[in-house]
DNA sequence: GCCACCGGTGGC
DNA sequence: GCCACCGGTGGC
């Protein structure tokens, strides 16, 4: 099992794509922009309300680990999601207007523990305006926000929003939904009113938006130039690897849809029987695993076990415990912790621990010798060959 | 570079 | 025709 207790292993921060999609029309662009002449030149001042959370800053409460007992793997990097981080370091600095309001400390919804604040109220009647209220249909914390639209031919209309505990801020229900992933289902959840409707299912009106299923039906050639998931785990989140003709074009990638792919109970299984080989294919010996280690869930034989846990750690940044409930034992299909790998809590000890880093030194060593090897070879080649009038 | 804000469009 | 969704952009 690869040894990271090392921790400060992150991520590069989600790269959102750079925005301005080329080749948008340019008439549509010039149309766009004689609204805006006409909207703003002519003097109406932009609002300059903002929502009380970006003015307030926010106030970390508890700092520290969210898992109690015994040594976990990665652990010095128990952090949420990609993307999500704690807001407000900075604002915290010029946020002093905030009367000294309160916090909230939560275990948030995808089961870290995590910081949960609240915006400090400003008491301000610009603020005040613009009423953000708590959404009992959401995990505790989250906010709505309602916001008229003051001009433009849409005059009249409102725009909703939702605001995660840390600030994030949603506006639409295929974004929100991507962010909670399994945590929440909100497949009767209406984004306008911020309720949930049971007995009609909300139908998702945008499914075959960027479907590829329309090519098939005779419609319109999909333009979805967002990359399929890389299916394997990877401890490089790299997007698949496009070939194209115009290299020129950049890649939009979306992490945050990577992290948050919906998976099978037992998804492990599907790793059965992968091996890895040299480059004669000759199968390579697998690798042994601890005895403390046990599998959980049907047909849980080692080399799934293996599987899941390198997959566990090459896939997420949070800390990998095992499943640590005794029910999860008894019945892992209701149970199951699905953001842990199939196998029971375990311990790793501090001689397991330095056994590895003496194996990872040992390879390093002969990472090393073969690369000074290789490189006095080449020098002496080089010398032969200038000895004997030959050109390289 | 970010984001509040409104426009445009596809799906219903 | 309505509207959910998201692109684009001016102002910061």
């Amino acid at each position: 099992v690869p040894h990271r207790l090392q921790g400060g292993h992150q991520l590069p921060a989600a790269h959102r794509g750079a925005g301005r999609r080329p080749g948008q029309g340019a008439a549509r662009r010039l149309h766009a922009q004689q609204h805006h002449g006409h909207r703003r030149g002519l003097g109406a001042p932009r609002p300059q309300v903002r929502p009380d959370v970006r003015q307030a800053g926010l106030r970390p409460l508890v700092r520290g680990r969210g898992h109690g007992g015994g040594r976990v793997l990665r652990g010095a990097g128990g952090h949420g999601r990609p993307g999500e981080g704690l807001r407000g370091g900075g604002r915290r600095l010029g946020g002093g207007r905030g009367r000294g309001g309160g916090g909230v400390l939560d275990v948030c919804y995808h089961g870290y523990l995590s910081i949960v604040t609240e915006p400090i109220r400003t008491g301000s009647p610009a603020v005040m305006e613009r009423k953000r209220t708590d959404c009992p249909a959401l995990p505790p914390g989250w906010k709505k926000e309602e916001v008229i639209r003051k001009s433009g031919l849409s005059a009249g209309k409102s725009d909703v929003y939702y605001y995660s505990p840390t600030g994030k801020k949603f506006r639409s229900k295929p974004q929100l939904a991507r962010y909670l992933g399994n945590a929440v289902d909100l497949a009767c959840f209406d984004f306008r009113t911020g309720k949930m409707m049971p007995g009609k299912l909300q139908k998702n009106k945008q499914r075959f938006r960027h479907d590829a299923q329309n090519l098939a039906k005779g419609g319109k050639p999909d333009l979805n130039t967002a990359l399929p998931i890389r299916q394997t785990a990877s401890i490089f989140k790299q997007p698949v690897t496009k070939v194209t003709s115009h290299p020129g074009n950049k890649v939009k990638t979306d992490l945050q849809r990577a992290v948050e792919q919906p998976r099978q109970l037992f998804w492990e299984k599907r790793l059965t029987g992968l091996r890895s080989s040299d480059i004669t294919e000759q199968v390579l010996r697998s690798m042994d695993l601890p005895k403390g280690l046990q599998g959980i869930g049907p047909d849980s034989g080692d080399d799934v076990l293996l599987s899941a846990i390198a997959s566990a750690l090459h896939m997420s940044s949070a800390p990998i415990t095992g499943q640590t409930s005794a029910a999860a034992e008894k019945n892992p299909a209701i149970w199951l912790n699905t953001t842990q790998p199939l196998c029971k809590t375990f311990t790793v000890t501090d001689e397991q621990i330095r056994d590895q880093e003496l194996k990872v030194y040992q390879a390093r060593r002969s990472l090393e010798e073969a690369l000074m090897a290789d490189g006095l070879a080449r020098a002496a080649e080089n010398s032969r060959e200038l000895l004997h009038g030959k050109t390289a």
